[in-house]
DNA sequence: TAAATAGTGTCTTTCAGACAATATCTC
DNA sequence: GAGATATTGTCTGAAAGACACTATTTA
């Protein structure tokens, strides 16, 4: 183990340090955030109220900031490898009354097959609340804003890369995608334009074909990178350039 | 003041916490970045070589980690009000070997007329480093990771917005701004389509015209809003898609 | 008038959007 | 065949890229 003693020149107040993620699902033709309510505990800051998955970063456990939102998305919902982006950091003498603290916020896509409704074995209560109705809700400390930032960021590079492919199992189907595309935006797209664009793109490769309940059966499809989404040269309605994340 | 002692529950050891900034702008047709002289002082990590500029968030006189970013780019460059956008957050036990460590990244811009040589009356000894020769050298910490992903998100946004207007002092012409983007682009863009483009956007108020040294007058621009560049719909050239920060 | 720089016009190609038509499945 | 869904084809309009042309200054 390390010395437990500061060494000189650093023996200055550090700030809190914690790690906050913004988890995004489709579901039920919505997309969902996960939100949990903090403890009731004395001495707990917003009691009650509900609030962005995350924690303290354990310097003991956390090798980086990554490992420590992989470790606590784990721990909350059970996926071990979804999308994870990092959105941005927020920090500030008056966000949390126990002091000086600092955030950093991620944002994860997972597939919606992937949530059995009890799963992610913790201890606090968790519950899916579609994004809309998440913002307006008066979240812990500033998780209100972050949230706010997180959707931003998710509709804004909707508009111009495959990020909903990472809100679906594999293997999905172009009506599929396209479905979580309009969830996502809320609005319509056109089914020409828009499986022209997801072909040439190139981001997928042909899976077999999938039966459906009814109708003609839909070529399936897989990601070709888990990791990272494709970019379109264009948004998809000029009429509502709107701008990327960060 | 608050009481000194740790409050119950909070008793862990934290991680240190830093800022630092990636400093553009251009100058003699080229983009620059500001790097930094590590101390030579005994116990100093990385002595004598070159970082980005930054240092401990001190949380008696930092207000916010936006806060903490503008003071440390006051001091280093004597600007007080340039385009400011974070970057990102590294943070991990193995950066800097004083022990478990998080930066928060922001990248500024600024003009670079702003930039008397000796300007930034602070110790540390500053130089103004082409951008390809700085992600050359051998940084400290994690710096050349942080730097390469300030060059690839101004390149990147550059495809899509107006952020090389936030390169230059006011009022300038749309020659002038064309070229600062070929400089930051590295390659040549199309005189019509550009300011097609650029007058489109509308993100420009014209501000009279400018006397050149030869050939006829410009109209000069000034910036409607200094603090958000404009988004265009399209990337320049359609062949090289390439991503959007973060 | 020549040189230099600023600004405009025109043509072509590309491609998204609209929407109609066709294909393939189940019942 | 009817209904449902998937997939493809065609037309059109808007806009970017290429590039030639015009405009306004100084020497």
């Amino acid at each position: 183990m390390k010395p437990s003693a500061t060494p000189p020149g650093l023996d200055f107040p550090r700030p809190l340090v914690t790690v906050d993620l913004v988890i995004f699902t489709v579901r039920d033709d919505a997309l969902k955030v996960l939100l949990v309510r903090r403890p009731d505990a004395p001495g707990e800051p917003f009691p009650g109220r509900w609030a962005l998955p995350g924690g303290f970063v354990d310097i003991e456990r956390d090798a980086s900031l990554v490992d420590c939102a992989r470790r606590k998305l784990h721990e909350k919902t059970g996926v071990a490898a979804p999308y994870l982006e990092q959105l941005g950091s927020w920090g500030g003498a008056q966000r949390d009354p126990r002091g000086w603290s600092a955030t950093h916020a991620f944002f994860a896509l997972i597939p919606g097959a992937d949530l059995a409704p009890g799963q992610g074995a913790h201890a606090a209560p968790a519950e899916w609340t579609e994004a809309a109705a998440a913002t307006r809700k008066r979240l812990a400390f500033d998780h209100g804003e972050i949230l706010a930032a997180a959707i931003a960021r998710l509709r804004g590079k909707v508009e111009y890369t495959s990020l909903p492919a990472f809100l679906l199992p594999e293997p999905f189907t172009l009506p599929q995608l396209q479905h979580t595309y309009e969830v996502v935006l809320g609005r319509a797209v056109d089914k020409s334009a828009f499986r022209k664009r997801m072909l040439d793109a190139g981001f997928m490769a042909e899976a077999g074909l999938l039966e459906r309940a009814a109708g003609r059966p839909a070529m399936g499809y897989r990601l070709r990178d888990r990791a990272q989404p494709a970019v379109f040269p264009r948004t998809f309605s000029p009429r509502d350039a709107e701008a990327p994340g960060a």
